[in-house]
DNA sequence: CTCTATTTTTTCCTATAGGATTTTCTAGAT
DNA sequence: ATCTAGAAAATCCTATAGGAAAAAATAGAG
């Protein structure tokens, strides 16, 4: 019974604690490495992050090993962590054949499988898609690149095989897209003409015709998946991603030329 | 100059530090996983652990996320961690589901793609898999798992693209299916009859027989990529796989029994 | 002016202590 | 005898301090 009256003024900086912090603290450096507030190949300090995100160094290193797993940090022995570099041409082209080995497969098992909690969650998420053409520039850049994630990750987990959704999962693909997308962003900010260019290219992926033309093959994707097309759906998948390919190609090249 | 004389009678455990002790920690943590040291479903104490290995909890923690992110550790959130439980069936499917979907255009690219370099590399493995053959008993199941999880390692990493090799190795698919080995192991020295029965349709996958079928097939795949045939790389794969799984999943139902 | 060696600084890496939450054990009541 | 409630123990999770190694900077010699 001991009267307990400290009082005090501690900043109340973590509110309820609503889970775990290094769950927290990685994806915030994930975001960060989203965002570019982490740039790529940019060394990543564990005391200056600790600090900055006001928390000790024991998550924050938890949180770097499990994204050096993921591919998106690299850790040199003695020497420290850094950022992964921008996906080169090549490794751009070995992601997309990866895709292709993966998603026309989900997709076509995804049109055997789906169920009813399936087909209205995919519905959903198409929904979501006519709302994020509504938006101009920078918002639509955002709204379809999110939906474009969620619409790939639905369809390799309605698959209903794990292993390959794991697998899809830990490419973090629209991570490494999205990344070269800020990674013109931030040239053109700087003046650059090239960049301008590059810019234009990268803008013909997502929005004005070209957002509507990735929107419309998710359409024929989840159509044939809600109509239970196997075969269809495969296909649709298929060219979904090669056109995605050549979307992005000449803008990447770009980048590295 | 000052005389230098502390004369600490510290214990030469560390002989001279060769890298990185996180690295080396989650290799080892990993070992134990293999061999049933840290049972499957089994908890993980990170205080009893980082004793057991005479480090701090910090290096233990950082190779348990690490191998969180490999699937092989699951995290309660204030529970703990704990070892993941062996593959299911359903597990076991899809599992060789995702390798018929990378494997074969893996070995038919390699065949495409292979140098001086690797078909050395490939030939000195086909030879230590048929000094492997020779061994008997528990020394051949050893030997030949090893050749088996370093051959199709190989055949990934020759097909050039990264990102594929990648996905292949997060899923430690020879470590679980060693696992599932070593479960019925420890099963047959309780002295259960059917364990018995289950140890049989093990060995017959690795040893006498099967043993040999085995190497024949990847005899088979080795000689197509050595003769550039990309086709027939393919096919050999696809056929392998499909044969594994059927010499492993009469074994795996009967654990499930 | 350039190269080398030493000092300084930075940064990783490890160890230990304390707070918070969950689990387990014991005691009491129905 | 069984179930509930409270206390005790175990364990995870976070924070901070100190030691060791490598990188950077500076000073000196050629």
């Amino acid at each position: 019974m001991a009267v307990k009256k400290k009082a005090i003024a501690r900043p109340v900086k973590r509110t309820p604690r609503r889970s775990v912090l290094s769950d927290e603290i990685y994806e915030l450096i994930k975001t960060m490495i989203f965002d570019h507030e982490i740039a790529p190949g940019s060394r990543v300090n564990i005391d200056a992050l600790s600090a900055q995100l006001e928390v000790s160094q024991t998550p924050v290193r938890e949180a770097l090993a499990r994204l050096e797993s993921d591919g998106l940090i690299a850790k040199e022995p003695l020497k420290g962590y850094k950022a992964t570099e921008l996906l080169s041409i090549k490794e751009l082209n070995d992601l997309f054949q990866f895709r292709l080995l993966i998603e026309p497969w989900a997709a076509e098992q995804a049109a055997r499988l789906i169920d009813n909690t399936g087909k209205t969650a995919l519905k959903a998420e198409m929904q979501s898609a006519k709302t994020a053409l509504k938006f101009a520039g920078e918002n639509q850049f955002q709204a379809l690149s999110e939906h474009d994630s969620r619409f790939h990750t639905l369809i390799s987990s309605i698959s209903g095989n794990q292993t390959v959704a794991d697998s899809y999962d830990r490419t973090h693909c629209h991570l490494h897209l999205f990344r070269l997308y800020m990674a013109n962003k931030l040239h053109r900010i700087d003046g650059e003409t090239r960049a301008d260019f590059v810019q234009d290219l990268f803008e013909q992926y997502y929005q004005s015709e070209s957002g509507q033309l990735a929107v419309n093959e998710h359409d024929a994707i989840a159509k044939a998946i809600l109509d239970q097309n196997a075969k269809a759906a495969k296909a649709a998948m298929h060219t979904h991603i090669e056109s995605s390919l050549k979307r992005f190609s000449p803008a990447a090249l770009a980048v590295y030329k």
